[in-house]
DNA sequence: CGTTAGCACTCTAATATGCCGAGTGCTAAC
DNA sequence: GTTAGCACTCGGCATATTAGAGTGCTAACG
């Protein structure tokens, strides 16, 4: 399945003369282009037996050709040059990222703005779930007579707050045992195993106290449900109307995937190593069939944390998408342990 | 001003028909299905004063006639029957709501997924501001080494928290001083007057200590920003695609307008007594020249709480969209009060 | 004076026609 | 294997034609 050197060459220019212009390339303009040593005859054997195989094919006879769905995969798999990315833009998205380094959710939130700025396109952002995280420390604050807020920080650096109301008068007394009882109970516990039976033979075990327990246990646990759960950004959505090869349509299409975070969260939960590209049908939904994908994740301490998505159409500008795409991720990574390790 | 009343009815026929078929309406037409009593002639010479006066347009000579701005204001000012919903759909969204009263956030996220839903167009929303809250307590607490989260704890009962990270390694003793300073200075200011220039002139007041409030302070007056901007929550956005008389143009300004939250905030806070119509130009707003906007508020303890609103195409069914956003605003009130009270 | 019938007129949308040119595939020569 | 040459294909654009919907105007009517 292997092609020639020179018809690589081909693949490789029609591609990017397609993601370039958007019209199908015609033999001539290739030659002109690139190929001043050989003719244009030549190319269009090539281009003949490149649609044969089925790398390009063309929207009609008289036309040039355009790229399939496997001319795509062939290119971004061996053709592409994952080469740097201009200063300009790293030192930009950087920038941009470290304006807003305050939490993880915001970092992600920045992520997806940043990068559908630069791409041009929709991007998609899921937050580290708390699945391998533990608790840290369990603290209260008092907010009312009868309210009261749990905070809940992880081993992750992850802090998730919940309010609840208990049917006594709460006293700093009280606050403080809750905060000992709990802390000695639960740090280091890992916030998966903090479930409504746990939380149930735990209320029984303090005796007297028991009473007053249950409001406090809640609370933290639905804490904990919060932190455990990864939640879904997304970003430059309008991007998606620009496109110029996207139907009216299939935008609405896209738009409503974007806007059902199950969708989201299915799609990005594909997990393969490293980045991810899927390239129209590839991405397996009747609903994106016009479009691509590109998925990878970021990390922290050396663990896959959660991922960072771009959507955009088939004819996407594949070289930069994933350079920016792994650029931020690494960044926003970098900055997420950052925060958890201070 | 005023119009016959044959030419009112003739008006506010083009008018419905026009929202109902989306074809310029004609004479002909007009009187097959209204007004077989007279001929058509006589409605071409009302059509041709009402066109003259500025009511209705023709898109070209030997079209039918298309309401003008100011026919659709006649008509949802004079014309409009404001008549019941059908007991299904208030059965329908008040199920809805219901399902979802637990805080006040969900239950307006719920209210605009539901009115999009029933009236096919966008639909916005915004929670309780704290306009009126002053600061009861702020209160601190350790996340990490160099990390911390302030909570502000307001008069209204609403709790809004912060994370920050200082350039120094955090101490209990430090925000044991924090917190003393800052409860004496803030303790019962109105949120509004914590601003920049005021925590500047504050910082500057600490003397030596004065390094290390900056992110402190910071964090304070987030949280209160926070605390005093009401939340914006839009559902129905992919609705604009299907809209058959916007272009996709005007549809991406529509949509690019609501994903901006300033923008939304700024269209919201033109605040009328009860329910506003803004037809097109109306807005006053560039980027929704081809839309209109439906805003009426709801209501908690009989005072103004927030603001519901739609956003469509000039041509929408002005009729059932007020009555369903009024009678989901009303719904929605009560169902907020219900939840305060408790 | 308001209403009506009749009719010529206007303009759009749909369909047909012809032409240009980009780009191809094929063949024969190198 | 490469190249030049050439006939051929087909979409896109501009133009012409037609059908039909709807109008405005005029003259007649009660």
């Amino acid at each position: 399945m292997d092609l020639t050197q020179r018809k690589e060459q081909v693949l490789k220019a029609v591609v990017e003369g397609y993601i370039a212009s958007g019209e199908p390339v015609g033999s001539k303009t290739l030659q002109n282009d690139l190929f001043s040593d050989v003719s244009s005859a030549t190319i269009r054997n090539d281009m003949a037996d490149l649609t044969v195989k089925g790398y390009l094919s063309q929207p009609h006879t008289s036309a040039g050709r355009v790229p399939s769905q496997r001319g795509y995969r062939y290119y971004v798999e061996r053709l592409m040059s994952r080469n740097k990315l201009s200063p300009r833009i790293t030192e930009y998205i950087e920038e941009k990222l470290i304006q807003s380094a305050d939490t993880p959710e915001n970092i992600l939130k920045k992520s997806t703005q940043v990068l559908s700025e630069v791409t041009g396109v929709a991007s998609i952002a899921s937050t580290p779930s708390g699945e391998r995280a533990r608790v840290h420390k369990v603290r209260f604050v008092q907010t009312g007579r009868q309210t009261a807020m749990a905070v809940l920080i992880c081993s992750t650096g992850m802090v998730k707050t919940k309010l609840f109301r208990c049917d006594f008068v709460i006293t700093s007394e009280a606050l403080n045992i809750f905060d000992k009882a709990l802390n000695s109970l639960l740090s280091g516990m890992e916030l998966a195993r903090i479930t409504q039976p746990f939380i149930q033979t735990v209320a029984a075990s303090f005796g007297e106290m028991a009473l007053y327990m249950p409001s406090v246990l809640i609370a933290v646990m639905e804490a904990s449900k919060e932190a455990l759960k990864s939640e879904i950004t997304v970003s430059g959505q309008t991007n998606i109307l620009s496109l110029p090869d996207i139907s009216v349509n299939a935008a609405a299409q896209m738009l409503r995937f974007l806007s059902s975070k199950r969708e989201i969260a299915s799609l990005l939960c594909e997990k393969p190593n490293g980045t991810a590209v899927y390239i129209g049908e590839e991405t397996g939904r009747q609903e994106l069939y016009q479009s691509s994908v590109i998925i990878t994740h970021y990390e922290i301490s050396g663990q896959t944390a959660g991922e960072i998505a771009l959507l955009g159409s088939v004819r996407m500008d594949y070289k930069n998408c994933i350079g920016c795409l792994e650029y931020t991720a690494d960044v926003a990574g970098q900055l997420i342990e950052q925060l958890v390790a201070s």
